[in-house]
DNA sequence: CCGCTTTACGAAACCGCTTTACTGGATTGA
DNA sequence: TCAATCCAGTAAAGCGGTTTCGTAAAGCGG
């Protein structure tokens, strides 16, 4: 394969002048430029990007860290950053940390081994502080989704809080008084938020908050359904269930097919994502819309003004929508139990 | 940043030393081992991955490109393929082609460009042989889920026909005689393969095969949703589909829905990849599963084994198998029209 | 004790690009 | 006309590893 060197022979000049060419950083006179440019073409000559990323210490990749990739939340996120990153010359290498702590770490280790230069991270696992120590020591990262206490790296979110309450409200314009969440891990922030949201609701329209209508702990289906057969056991269950997460409300359906309940008949379903496929789900599933697309792109800016040296902005927060399909209707009071 | 130099220096050994100790190409005395250890780890010495792979000319990364890894499909292969990379320890480089010719060349340029040391390929739109000449010239590449007419290296497939054949079968097992066929793109490998397994199913139970029955053209979900309206305008409309994907039937099911046909009662329905989720369909979707995470390791095994210099299999073919959910109840003749 | 093998390691070239510092000649301003 | 400036480049030193070739010293068999 041709070198530089081959074609700054070929172009009698010297590989210097081609290599600055080449990056824009000198102007030549239209001969020279011509000469450079057929030895190239003659050629087929490519710059070894190994030899270059060596010479300058920059990979023009960045690493996208996800709990799983293959789930549709994430899959449609990374593809929103793969594409926002293509267009500005950059590649993506992703990676599941299958909310696995080691291979968080792994992951931020990446980046110190120059791998990549900068990293977009999503963790759905409440830190003890290792975390935001490492990305402490870290340039270039940024936070999307989640935050990690203690760390000061610019963060991209949604509104959590204001969506939650979104959620709720609109079970409480449906009639529902009843009204149960499931959030996820505890002490994650956006859960937090998102609980906010619903207590905030509740509180608003002077329903009570209570204990036995809240759940959480994981984001697995498998803990949703248990939460929500647990729900239905109560002398007094709950007409609606608004699930912090599209994950979440997986579950939540599997129990009540499980438990013979028809959805919105004898129990409303609000979830919280929108992610792709939950449309076709049945019934299609009412949820507060995460800008998926939107996050993912932002996400991209943010860290590539980071890498331009650049002060972007500490907190991106972008808004949530309501979307209506037919997991809400109206509680038929007495319907059960 | 320490290098391999400092290292060397605190040890008092020299940097060749170092480098061979560190890639196992030496064995060293107990007491010369363990200085070099000592030293990187007071260092907290990290090999220049750069550098490294100058050197060598490795990248021990790989590529992997589908048509939108966003899709439920790919995302769930994606996602085995970077579990098997990553326990060999390769990283992987995404990128979606949306189908997209110059997208595919851009990700086969890479691979030229020293981006990868190879690639895991998969298309989705039928080659004109652009691509199998591109192919064709490059080395470490692996084919999976789909052909390109025309190029030797390694495949790694699923059983296309037996599926499709199970599929129909399973129709015709239920009672149908009428049963429509919606394939992909024409002349891809796949779908011919599907329509093949359709095709001999009817034959092998005596049943007509109409072509007023058969669709095809792209696996867009407006395509077969238009398709599914124009079989519902048929005199003789079939009582049964088989859309050759999963996203097939997800224009299938929204034409249904638009008709206001109830699956299965008044149309059953079968698909093709089990992709992830469809079991929340409404109604669950009763479909050929096609082994997506075997696809996604087997791929990754036969492109480490061609990175190592080995003779993988030219091909591969992996089996499929009929998951039943609730798509699929004998016809009701005279149901409709 | 001599020649040979093994052990343990090192010097230097190399991978191919970028970048800093510099130069010889042409142009310009005073 | 002479110094200053600009133009069009260049030589050479990195970047930080790997690898080829080689050697000094120790071990060993006869």
């Amino acid at each position: 394969m041709a070198t530089i060197h081959d074609v700054a022979l070929d172009a009698n000049v010297s590989p210097t002048t081609v290599s600055r060419y080449l990056n824009h950083r000198i102007e030549l006179p239209a001969a020279t430029a011509a000469r450079i440019d057929a030895a190239i073409a003659k050629l087929d000559y490519r710059p070894n990007l190994l030899a270059k990323r060596l010479s300058t210490g920059r990979t023009e990749a960045i690493g996208l860290v996800a709990p799983e990739i293959r789930e549709p939340f994430f899959a449609e996120l990374a593809s929103a950053v793969e594409d926002e990153a293509d267009r500005h010359g950059y590649t993506i290498f992703m990676s599941s940390t299958r909310s696995d702590r080691q291979r968080e770490i792994a992951s931020l280790n990446r980046l110190h081994d120059r791998h990549v230069d900068g990293l977009i991270m999503m963790t759905n696992t409440p830190d003890d502080g290792t975390l935001a120590r490492l990305i402490g020591r870290r340039r270039n990262v940024v936070l999307i989704d989640e935050d990690i206490p203690g760390v000061s790296v610019p963060r991209v979110f949604v509104e959590n809080e204001i969506g939650a309450y979104l959620a709720t409200r609109h079970l409480i314009e449906a009639g529902h008084e009843r009204i149960a969440f499931i959030g996820g891990p505890d002490g994650l922030f956006s859960v937090e938020r998102r609980r906010a949201g619903y207590v905030r609701a509740l509180k608003e329209a002077g329903l009570p908050v209570r204990k036995q209508w809240m759940a959480g702990g994981s984001f697995a289906a498998v803990f949703s359904r248990k939460a929500t057969l647990q729900f239905l056991k109560l002398g007094n269950p709950p007409t609606a269930i608004f699930g912090s997460s599209d994950y979440i409300v997986i579950g939540v359906l599997q129990a009540l097919k499980q438990a013979g309940l028809s959805i919105p008949r004898q129990m409303s379903v609000v979830g919280f994502d929108d992610m792709p496929l939950t449309e076709l789900f049945n019934p299609p599933l009412t949820a507060i819309r995460q800008p998926i697309e939107a996050l993912g792109r932002q996400g991209f800016q943010v860290l590539f003004s980071l890498l331009k040296g650049e002060q972007p902005p500490r907190l991106t927060t972008l808004p949530v929508q309501l979307i209506e399909r037919d997991s809400v209707a109206a509680p038929r009071k007495g319907d059960f139990k």
